[in-house]
DNA sequence: CGAGTTTGACCTGCGC
DNA sequence: GCGCAGGTCAAACTCG
């Protein structure tokens, strides 16, 4: 078992020592892999013989000795034999041999009678007889009438009888890997499936879109969402290649493009922009709204509703951090600031500017949305909640990557509860699953209105001592922007390496998940790729069972965003991931602002954008 | 001069 | 219907 859940070289081989609590916490009930380390417990209860509860396991050893010809205890001896017994009697029964039947009698009884004290040394040693015995059997056939011919001849019997063991382990385990691979495939289907039905949908969805569109053209005031370009419920890979189909039916009459140059293949401005002859395309969130809640009366209200709450999810991540915005990845330029209500902390509005026409915006506020939820003393202000809405419409960074996967994710998962991701997200969706699963304090749904929003909550305070966790362990890859090593201690900078290390171990776990199943032997494969949210549930609670993965999990992030809070910040980098110094003036309502050198608002200097 | 930010005004939805 | 609050726009402004 050890050996299965192998992290190797990720950061998250952190588990493993504390791999027992948890194999211990699910192995009773589903992971035979398991009993070695069950057994082993057994054992060491064993001296007292009573403090050993479970009866089950004690059967368990006997295959996992199986290796060991001489260790073999009597228990072992007699459930083999007796085994072999039943088998000689169904072929007995069609070979009438009555010497046979009479001889073989002590064998499969293993009587300890005195003419066994041989054979049971033969049986001892009896795999070697499977090669071995027919010549030498031969051989002393040759003698003809041996007194030991009776013994050679169960010798023979347990020869055969070995032979067919093992043809019938081999076709077990051939049927074992049948099953394996007819469940693979059958969760394949299941995702194809899921996929071709979601497909159709959208494609119905688009089609009414479509019309709606159409209509909406002329009579000039409904406005239509063609696709999921906001959707982070629904992200997935082919909504960015069915924008394009989308952007071009769409794009009649857009006025967005005075504003920004046309460009079709990133239309997500399509999405804001489709009324016609409107002066100015405003309030886009505002048409969405509009669209779910009114226009749209014709067919499919209960999809479209469903979709645009789909749109407007959202996913905030709470974070401590002293400068005013995290990193991740993407370039974002300001459009505009608000004093929120109750909050004395104004509220940055972006956008995502690295395609034009992104429709991922974000929010950024300080500590006054936890002001105004729990009425939090004003110095906090480290606390800095980030609310991403919206998918990106064009490549990313794989920086910005990780992060847009863990917000979408979670979105998705907000969404659609169990949706199996037969997307081929699940990575990110069971990093979602993890952060929602480390604790509740760490993640939130809030499904009220406006609209529904996962919340993560990485203001947690780790253990302290997962700070003390060795090199190689969270290690963060700087690869990326060799720039970046400038930086001295942690830094807000890092949390898209961070997220995209957490989808690397995941996807690693799933396939040490993948494996597991298929060497255990005693559990079908029945979640590989997340079709059964349930199983994928159980993996990722059994993984974040431990504690101590959510508190190093939580510890590297919070790490992270709280390198100001840490006086890790020393340098006014105020996230701004970009190596140049960015001067920013620490404002709290200006976030960025002039980050000379790449005037984009932070993270535009990731190697091969 | 270009790019990005600031900031007041505007639009929209919603609750009373 | 009115007012409030959230969200957005765009002219003005800043900066290199």
């Amino acid at each position: 078992m050890a050996s299965g859940l192998s992290f190797d070289s990720d950061p998250i081989t952190l588990l493993i020592p504390h791999k027992t609590t948890a194999i211990n916490s699910f192995s009773d009930n589903h992971n035979h892999n398991h009993h070695h380390t069950t057994l082993i417990n057994n054992n060491m209860d064993a001296a007292g013989h009573t403090s050993s509860p479970p009866p089950t396991t004690i059967q368990f050893p006997l295959n996992l000795n199986c290796n060991h010809h001489h260790d073999i205890d009597p228990h072992k001896r007699i459930s083999e034999m007796d085994f072999f017994a039943d088998k000689k009697n169904d072929d007995n029964d069609n070979n009438d041999d009555d010497d046979n039947r009479l001889s073989r009698l002590p064998v499969s009884t293993s009587d300890p009678a005195a003419p066994i004290t041989e054979l049971d040394f033969n049986i001892n040693t009896g795999l070697h007889l499977v090669t071995g015995n027919t010549s030498s059997d031969q051989s002393l056939v040759d003698d003809g009438i041996s007194p030991n011919s009776e013994d050679k001849r169960a010798k023979n019997e347990l020869a055969v009888a070995q032979a067919q063991l093992e043809k019938m382990n081999t076709e077990n385990q051939r049927l074992r890997e049948a099953l394996n691979q007819l469940t693979v495939n059958y969760n394949t289907l299941q995702s194809h499936l899921v996929t071709m039905m979601q497909q159709k949908q959208r494609d119905e969805q688009q089609q009414s879109t479509d019309d709606h569109h159409k209509t909406g053209n002329e009579g000039g005031e409904v406005m239509i969402v063609p696709r999921p370009f906001m959707d982070l419920g629904l992200a997935a890979a082919p909504t960015a290649v069915e924008t394009d189909e989308n952007s071009q039916s769409s794009s009649e009459g857009n006025d967005e493009d005075s504003r920004s140059p046309p460009l079709h293949t990133n239309i997500g401005q399509m999405e804001e922009g489709s009324e016609q002859g409107s002066q100015v395309i405003r309030s886009g969130s505002n048409k969405v709204q509009r669209l779910s809640s009114s226009k749209n009366n014709n067919t499919t209200n209960i999809d479209q509703a469903t979709e645009a709450t789909i749109r407007k999810a959202r996913v905030s991540v709470r974070a401590r951090s002293e400068a005013p915005m995290i990193a991740d990845g993407c370039q974002w330029r300001k459009y505009g600031q608000k004093m929120a209500k109750g909050n004395p902390c104004p509220r940055a509005y972006y956008r995502c500017t690295m395609a034009a026409g992104c429709p991922v915006r974000k929010q950024v506020s300080n500590y006054g949305a936890i002001w105004k939820q729990v009425q939090r003393c004003a110095e906090d202000r480290t606390i800095l909640i980030t609310t991403y809405e919206g998918n990106h419409n064009h490549p990313l960074p794989p920086a910005a990557m990780a992060m847009a996967s863990t917000t979408s994710s979670a979105a998705r998962m907000l969404l659609s509860g169990s949706m199996p991701s037969s997307d081929g997200l699940m990575n990110s969706n069971f990093l979602a699953r993890t952060f929602l699963s480390c604790s509740s304090s760490m993640a939130t749904i809030s499904a009220s209105a406006p609209f529904p929003t996962v919340s993560l909550d990485l203001t947690q305070t780790p253990n302290p001592l997962q700070f003390q966790r060795g090199p190689g362990q969270f290690q963060v890859p700087f690869s990326n922007n060799p720039q970046q090593q400038n930086f001295t201690g942690p830094n807000a900078a890092l949390l898209p390496q961070i997220f995209g290390q957490a989808l690397y171990n995941q996807s690693k776990f799933s396939g040490l998940q993948m494996s597991q199943d298929t060497e255990g032997g005693g559990v079908p494969p029945l979640h590989h790729q997340g079709a059964s949210p349930a199983a994928l549930a159980d993996t990722v609670t059994a993984l974040t069972a431990d504690p101590n993965f959510s508190a190093a999990l939580a510890a590297a992030i919070s790490s992270v965003f709280g390198a100001g809070g840490g006086g890790g910040g020393s340098q006014p980098n105020n996230g701004n991931v970009t190596a140049t110094n960015s001067n920013n003036n620490g404002s709290a309502t200006t976030s960025n602002n002039n980050s000379h050198g790449n005037n984009k608002v932070n993270n535009s200097s990731f190697q091969g954008n």
